[in-house]
Parts: C-alpha cells; structure tokens; sequence
DNA sequence: AACCGACTCAACCGCCTGCCT
DNA sequence: TAGGCAGGCGGTTGAGTCGGT
C-alpha cells in the first residue's frame, strides 16, 4: 500500500504559478510567517495549491534576498569541490552559498558545470596519455599540475591547494565531519603493483565517510572493529583495476587525495595492459577477509556510467 | 519562416527523517 | 515504543526557449 498523499491532489492546482498566487502567498508570508504548517497555509489564505508546492515557491522563488542565474567563477569552485567530496547534498552545497537555492545549484550543476568539468578531466586526461605514449615516461609532478589545473582554472594560483582554497577557515558553517574528511585522507600510504593498488586505510574515516552517505548500517562493524585494531596495520587491496583508455567513464576523481589520484592517473598511462578499474577491496582484518564496496569512500565518479 | 533538437529551469514526485502524540 | 504526519531533500519531468539548419 503506497503511501497517502500529502493533498487532495485532483482539487489542488498544479503548473506554473501566476503573479497573483505570489503575490498572495509572498505577502501573506510577510506578515505572518507559515506557522509552522506548509499544509494548511493553503487553505488560511485561499488559495489551491499544496503546501509542499507553497513552500517550494517560497523557498526557491519568493523568499527575499535569493540570486538566480549568473553564477561566479568562485561559486563554480565551491559547487564543484563541494560535490565531489560530499556529492549531490545540494542542501549543503547551498548553505555555503549565501542567496542560492539547492534547486538552483542542482539545475546549474547537471546542465552546465558538470559538462564543464568533465570536458576539464577529459583534457586533462588525454594530456597524461599524450605524456606517456609519446615521451614514453611520466612525472608525477606535471601529473599534480594538471589534475590541479583542472579545477584551479587560468587565474589561480598554482601553488594554492584544492584543500587550501575550499576548506577555508572563513566558511564558519562549513561542516566539520567534511573538512574532517579532506584534513584526514581516508587512505593514506599507497604503492602500486601490476594490476593492484594498495593503500592504508583510515578506518574511523572511512565508516563515518561511509555512514554519511549511505546510512548503511553494513559497515558497522568496520567502525567497530577500528577502534579494537588499533595499531593494526590492515589495508584494503583495491585489485583488478585498469582503465580501458578508448572510454574514460571508469575514472574516479578522489578530492583530497590529489597525489593519489595523481599517481593513479600515472600508473594508469604506465600500464597499458590494465584492463578495468574496479573498487572493490578485500581487507584483512583480524585474519578475515572482509569484503568492501570501497567506492562508498573512495570518491565519486564523475563520468555518468551508462 | 518553419522545423527540430538541445538546453534550461520551475515544479512535481516520492522517499526519508524527525517530531509529536 | 509505535504510528502518523509534516518537512526536507534529491531525482526527475516537461513546458518554454534558444539556436542552427
């Protein structure tokens, strides 16, 4: 049995609103507030609309003091550094954003800055490749540079961090469990072998990282056990990992871990023969193998997987 | 001028969470 | 403690607009 509507929705009107019903509600809103009850402000001031639809007008339309459209360069780096270290919390991405709505920047992210940034990646990408397969080498600093470059843009600074630049201490609200993620990488020493990257994990991190998305309780005991393991030195195995370099939808972009991503774009270019990457990890811990999904705190992916 | 595909963005849908009884 | 309900949120839709042919 689905669940009950919040409306009468065959008596309620529906669509684009007109300037009279904003007007109504705007002025009404004014003067009294919504009295803690989006559902029945409809009905206190005549008009036919569902709450959830009055409260969504108000928030993303009437509500004073909001921005539309003409996003700056500034705003661009704090949606973009925002969602990928956090994702699509647009909530949150909003709040750092004084006067924009979630549904703005969610609008603005799928229809323009993500295309924006992953033609970036794209460039930056083809450049590593390029670096390869014609000087037969690569340098994990031009690497840096250009994962850095993707997001700093022309103007930045080249020696200003990705951490430096979006975890600013000025942004009072920001989230601490999030800069908490960037100040402490999840995964820390990382070494490459031929079809495997092996890195330490931060356990506390990774749960907390991992409740916060999902609200899973599957990693429970991974949280758990952390605090039992200290001094442990466990480390997830992320195997069977290649790129097919005719397609890049299996690259993963990991914020605040730019010299491991960075590496892994080297060791991408330095082994031809890789064939997919996978994020899966097997972990052991306490002499069992404990299976993990580790692209829950990995990092999200940019490309959309068709 | 007409058509058509791409793009934008306001609005809706339905799930999840937390509060209240 | 459980159930109901409203608010909040992210994903999706579709009407309107734009730009190319």
């Amino acid at each position: 049995m689905g669940r009950a509507p919040c409306c009468d929705k065959t008596a309620v009107k529906k669509g684009p609103w007109s300037p009279e019903e904003d007007a109504v509600l705007k002025s009404y809103i004014e003067k009294h507030g919504t009295g803690n009850n989006w559902i029945s402000l409809p009905q206190r001031i005549g008009i036919k609309r569902c709450g959830k639809s009055c409260r969504l007008r108000w928030l993303n339309y009437l509500r004073p003091n909001l921005k539309h459209g003409g996003f700056t360069d500034e705003e661009d780096y704090i949606i973009c550094s925002l969602y990928i270290t956090i994702g699509s919390r647009w909530s949150i991405i909003a709040s750092q954003l004084p006067g924009r709505t979630d549904n703005d920047i969610k609008n603005y992210w799928n229809t323009r800055l993500k295309k924006k940034l992953l033609s970036k990646q794209g460039k930056a990408f083809h450049q590593q490749l390029d670096v390869k397969f014609e000087r037969g080498t690569t340098s994990s600093s031009s690497s840096s540079q250009n994962q850095s470059q993707m997001f700093h843009g022309e103007n930045t600074k080249p020696n200003q961090t990705l951490y430096d630049q979006v975890v600013d201490p000025s942004i009072t609200s920001f989230a601490m469990e999030e800069q908490n993620m960037i100040k402490n990488p999840i995964l820390e020493s990382f070494s490459w072998e031929p079809n495997k990257v092996l890195f330490d994990i931060d356990h506390d991190a990774a749960a907390s990282s991992y409740h916060h998305h999902h609200s899973s309780p599957s990693l429970n005991s991974m949280s758990s056990s952390s605090s039992s393991s200290t001094g442990i030195n466990s480390s997830l195995q992320m195997s069977n990992y290649s790129v097919n370099q005719s397609d890049q939808r299996d690259m993963f972009f990991m914020t605040g871990f730019e010299n491991l991503q960075a590496e892994l774009f080297n060791e991408i270019a330095n082994n031809i023969n890789t064939q997919a990457i996978g994020l899966h990890g097997t972990e052991m811990l306490n002499n069992n193998y404990l299976d993990h999904d580790i692209s829950s705190f990995v990092d999200y992916p940019l490309y959309d997987i068709e």
